[in-house]
Formats: structure tokens, sequence, C-alpha cells
DNA sequence: GGCTGGTGGTGCATTTTTTGCATCATGCGC
DNA sequence: GCGCATGATGCAAAAAATGCACCACCAGCC
């Protein structure tokens, strides 16, 4: 898209911070990226950086410009999906910003299936916590989040909820294996892997060990699940998911794990002691999603319908 | 704003229906604008104009990429206004789709009060009926309307609404210049002027004359307010208004016209045989407006409501 | 204090892009 | 069939963007 460089061209300025950097990294000279900067904001008739001794950074006109910026490259990206449907064949670039949990299992098989039916569209999968998912909802480096925590900004839309109990993953031999649901307090001075503290489940874990006055013996932090879940082969230990990490797509979906790692089990978490979580799937506020992008949301949707169709809502 | 002639060149010639006749109305060659756009179509990936005998005429691409075009443009003033205020001046160009009715006393006073504490803000005012300003919203030729007329289309935000009484306006001796109210048989022979059939005011004072089985002797019809005002200074006749096209602004406003030209008086048709007619003031839904028409049409709302309290509502 | 390494800004020659002219091919109306 | 409009194209001139060399500036550091 020729006439809108030198929109890309602010945009990458501004991510970089420097005009260099962000000239290396176009691959044209400095002075040719600088003079257009200074061709646009004399055209805006007012400067849109702040020129520092180390750099360059938007001022407030800056931030609001880029904003505009943004919105323009998703609104073309939009056409240009809408446009390409009109000929039939669906193309397009889905960008999604997931928590771990969700792109263990679901979305591969979900961005799959899609691309199966429609194998022009690309995607673009970013494994980020909520608060930067929905700063990437924001700055339209995302179409699709899926968070399981709470949802702070206003400015995000949830198009669909799934609710999803905890659950204990130890190995098939582990003395816990046997019950049907897993009380807090049986996980006193347990040995347990838990994930980094920005992710939703381990929130919900230690709100729930601070409340039942538990304190689980932690041998193990990572934010890496398929780590987690090797460690275990190795030391027994206790770690937790959410059902949509384990389940596989294919199956009519449930409380145990078919597909799972057979030499593990999973085990529900008393809803006592922990209430479900939020699996959010949100796109930005006001934004009219890209064909591709609006279908594929639709995608998922029905499909968690179809597998968890009690726990979904909206 | 340079890197945009390209897009606006698409607008042009979307509109000429002609590469040729746009190519003169921006003062280039028609091989410079042709060539923008094949250019551009190039980019697109697929053509955005079918090329007839007589010219060209967008296909379906062409109109959703015009839409985004034009979307863009609108975003851009509304982003430049919002820039500019910041530097404490505000700035900016208001385009208003209005009825003849509103823009005899209320808007230009409206706009000169507005215009009076920021003088470089510009307006732009088009006569049109509903659904012409309808249309202009949407293609983005107008950011604020005023419609005395229902609202057909779904994609029309109503900010507001000013329920109005219909006026007969008549010279001060006239026969049925002593009543307080005029009934609708009161004008059965009565010699009336008419407003064209597109106008809201015509349509109310058509069902009315229908449901009462009078006819009225339609001696002139007219698209133009003033000229019908000025026609009864020479041949007796009444005509309609409501009061927004006849209250002085400045007046606390009410039943009679105290700044009206004093050789004509105007008395209220009874409720009973017309029910109030609704003035809209809308935007297009979704649509963030520049600030210098998003506070312009909060002025106008809040002047209403001084004026005409009770009728105002949203 | 001076040196180093980074930043953005500017004058000038060069390259790339855009434009304009002349011309062609096409289709409609008479 | 002729005239007259349309959009498309080859080629040379004009305009714009680019790259190079260099300047001014600031922070950190010896």
């Amino acid at each position: 898209m020729r006439f809108m460089t030198s929109l890309r061209f602010i945009d990458v300025v501004a991510r970089e911070g420097s005009i260099r950097k962000a000239a290396d990294k176009l691959a044209i000279t400095s002075t040719a990226l600088n003079r257009r900067i200074l061709q646009i904001e004399e055209e805006i008739g007012q400067p849109l950086f702040e020129r520092l001794p180390g750099g360059v950074r938007l001022n407030t006109a800056g931030e609001i410009f880029l904003q505009h910026i943004r919105s323009q490259f998703a609104d073309l990206a939009r056409v240009q999906s809408q446009i390409a449907d009109l000929s039939g064949i669906r193309r397009g670039h889905v960008q999604i910003a997931s928590g771990a949990d969700a792109l263990r299992r679901f979305l591969p098989e979900a961005i799959a299936t899609y691309r199966g039916a429609h194998p022009a569209v690309s995607f673009d999968l970013t494994r980020c916590y909520g608060e930067e998912a929905e700063a990437r909802l924001f700055s339209l480096d995302a179409d699709i989040a899926l968070i399981f925590a709470p949802i702070r900004a206003a400015h995000v839309h949830v198009a669909a909820t799934l609710r999803q109990q905890i659950q204990c993953v130890m190995p098939a031999g582990h003395r816990l294996a046997g019950k049907d649901t897993i009380r807090i307090r049986d996980l006193s001075d347990e040995r347990v892997v838990l994930p980094t503290a920005q992710s939703g489940v381990r929130q919900l874990m230690d709100t729930a060990f601070l409340r039942r006055s538990v304190e689980p013996d932690v041998i193990l932090e990572s934010d890496s699940f398929e780590f987690m879940q090797n460690f275990l082969h190795f030391e027994p230990a206790i770690f937790f998911q959410i059902p949509i990490a384990i389940d596989a797509g294919r199956a009519g979906g449930g409380a145990d794990a078919t597909d799972f790692d057979e030499r593990l089990v999973s085990r529900p978490v008393d809803m006592a002691d922990v209430a479900p979580g939020t699996l959010h799937i949100c796109h930005l506020k006001g934004r009219v999603l890209p064909v591709a992008a609006a279908k594929f949301l639709d995608d998922i949707i029905t499909g968690l319908r179809g597998r968890y169709s009690d726990e979904v809502d909206q």
C-alpha cells in the first residue's frame, strides 16, 4: 500500500523511539525518514514527536495521530478482507492475543480447522497476559483476545465467556488421584507447581490458599505449562490448569482428559474452595473486525459452545 | 494532506463518474489521474471501477473501498480538530445537513454564537430533506443533521429530539387570526400555501387534511419559506411552519412569535387534528465526531433545551 | 575539559516517481 | 459510417524522494 507508507513509518518510529533505528528497520536512510516525518508534521501543522537527546518520543498530538493511523491500518485490513471475500476466496490475517491456557490445545486445532476451510487466511498468535492482551487490542496489534482473567479496561468488548473450573493435574499414582474432587486443605504441605503470578490460574489459587490458610510446598514456578507437565514425569507434584488447556478438541469434552498425557490425571478443585474462573473472548469495543477475524471469532465461539455448552455465555 | 491525495482522487472520480471530468476538477491531466487509479487498483489487487463507454462506475469492491476512504477522511478531520484543540484554539469544520425549518432562524444564530467563541471553526450548511440528509450522514458529507421527519435508516443516531407543533402563519388581519388554535376544518376552502411534498410539515398536513376530509384551496407550493412568507404580503393566505422556524433565538421562546414579521401572526394547529412533529438532531451511529462538531452539537442541544425545555428529549 | 557515541537536521547531487503530451482503441448516438 | 466521447499507453520532461556527507547537539565518561 504505497499511499500508506508515510503513516507506517510514523508507527515504526514511535515504536522504535528513534528515527535512525526505525530507518534501519525500514531499510531506508535516516534522512529520508526524517524528512518524511518533518513533512507530515508540517501538513498536520504541529510536531508529533518530542526531540530528545536520545531519540524521539510521541507528544500528545502524536499519540492521537498514531491511534488514528493504527485504526486506519486495521480498517484497511478489514476492507481488503471484505473485498477479497467478494471474489469467493476468503483472504486476510487474524491477529490473536491469548493466554497460555487456550493456545495449548484449543487454538491449534481451531486455527487448523479454519485454515482447512480458508487456506488464504494467515494467523498471528501472541501469547500474553490479561493486561498486555487488552493493550494489544487497543493498539490494534490484536483482533481477538482470549483472556482467562478479569477484564479491566472499558474499551474491551466481551463477545463470549467460558466458565472453567480449575483442575489439579498430577501423576496417575499420586495419593490424591483417587479422589473425585480436590479440596484446598488436601494440598497442605503437598508439592505443587504454580504458574507465574500474572496468570489467571495463579491468582485464583493464591486467593484460595490464602482464604483456607493452606500453605503448599511450592517447588517450582514457571510460565510454561508444557514444561510443568513434563516436569511431573520426573518429580511427583501437582499443577493447575483449566479444562480448555487439557481437553482434546475432537472429544465431546468432559470432566476427564481423554487425549491427555496418559501418565497424568486431572481432578477438579472443589467448587466450595475455588469458584470457576472465566475465560473471556474479546475484541476492541466499537471495532468492525475484518471478515476473516469476525468469522473465526464466530467459529471458536460455536466450537466452545459445542464442547462446553453450559459454561458458554453471551 | 499529501498522503491522502490518491484516495481523494478516487472519491472525486466516483462522484464525477468520469476520469476526465474528475481530472479537470482536480486540475491535473486525465492520464496522471488514470494512472493513479490503476496503481491503486493494482495495490488492492482488484479493480475498483467498471469501465463503461461513457465513463467509469464503482463496482462492489469500489463501493466498499470508497466508504473506507470517506471514513478515513472524516476520522482525519476529527483527529486534526482534536489536535488543534490541544493548543487551545479550536479549529475545525462542521458540516450540517438541515431542513429548511431549522436554518431559518435557529441555525444562523447558533452558528454565529459558536463562531463568536471559536472563530477558527468553519461551517458548511446544506439544505436538504430527510432522506438526503441521512444519505449525507452516511457518505460522511455531513457531521450533523437536523431532520423534521421520521428517521428511516438504522445507521442514524438521534442525539436529541424536539417536539414541535405546526403553526399556521397568516396576515394579521386574517379572519382566523382571532382564534387561539386553528382546527383543520377551519381551513376548508381556505387559501393555503404548502411546502413541497418532501417536507415534513407537508406530510403532516397532508395526513391531517386527509383524515379530516378537508380540502383547502392550495394556491401555491414552494420549497422556500422565505418566498411563502413574503408572498403573504401580497395575497392573504395561510402557510405552515414549526416554531423553530419562527421564533427569535434570543427570546425566551414561546407560543407567539415576537421577533417575527409584524404583519404576520402565527397560531398553532389544534393538537386534536395534528400531533406535534419531531425534529431529530442526529449524527451517524458509531461515529466519533470531530471536537468542533461534537461541541457544536452539545451547544445546540443545550440551546434548544433552554428555549423549549419540555419538548426536548434524550 | 575533552573525547566518544549517540541523536536529529540540512545542502546538494542522484535516482525514482509522477506528470503531461501525443496517440491509440473502443463504444455509443446520430 | 462519422463524430465524439471515453479510458489506456509510450515516451520525454518535471517533480519528488532518496542517499551521502556533514553539522549541531547532548549525555556519559575518562
